[in-house]
DNA sequence: TAATGAACACTCTGTTCATCC
DNA sequence: GGATGAACAGAGTGTTCATTA
């Protein structure tokens, strides 16, 4: 039952990788819970075809704790009900730093890809 | 056992969708075979970090077959040796322009999306 | 050894289910 | 019904194996 590795072959980013960058960056202005940031980011990316599920939100929510880059406390919810929720704090900026310049060098190569195609194949 | 249907959620571009594009193209300029191919989008997309393999090449010719939009033949091979390789060429030209219309408009999406996490995350 | 193709296996992520307010 | 999380399952594709020239 070994597990071999994969290779990645380095085509486009994923999605997973996409959504933490999108999160760091909205709870570096402000807190957020899951399903705010989930009605945000299919907000932001409805016009444009994207529209993310819930538990992929989560497990980037989750990836970024197990990252180390966020931390998480539970509050009551605003409004008539006492639910709790759970909110999302930048812990380390240097990590979430580090991250998104990560992703940014990935994000220019894929952008770079995409518009290389678009010359090569509609001259 | 019933297989349920998967919605997309319509984040970026698949790399089927990309090679058959590029397939396409260097079709209509001349005739190829399957490593070939391969060895030409290597070259092409190495520099970006992304090298493609050799069975997702041979994936993206089998569909562009069943897609009615290339036709094969088989030739003998230049040089000593008389191997026969499966050579490609367009045979429906309509149907080669419509699909690459449609992975236009997804480029052109992708594209759009790309720049705007850039815009967004890195003010 | 080059070329083709298919089987196998792993990753990512969409779907569904379970809890708890 | 809103929120969170985990289990389950399918699509996409990387890896390996088989075949033939």
């Amino acid at each position: 039952m070994s597990t071999r590795k994969r290779e990645s072959t380095g085509f486009l980013i994923k999605q997973r990788a996409f959504l933490k960058l999108y999160i760091i960056t909205n709870i570096e202005n402000r807190r957020w819970y899951g399903l705010q940031l989930l009605d945000e980011m299919k907000k932001e990316f409805g016009p444009f075809g994207f529209e993310p599920q819930h538990s992929e939100i989560y497990r980037a929510l989750h990836d970024l704790l197990e990252d180390g880059i966020l931390t998480r406390g539970k509050i009551k919810k605003n409004g008539s009900k006492y639910q709790e929720v759970a909110v999302y704090t930048i812990k380390d900026q240097e990590k979430a730093k580090t991250y998104k310049k990560m992703v940014k060098a990935d994000l220019d190569r894929c952008s770079h890809l995409l518009r290389k195609a678009l010359e090569d194949n509609y001259a």
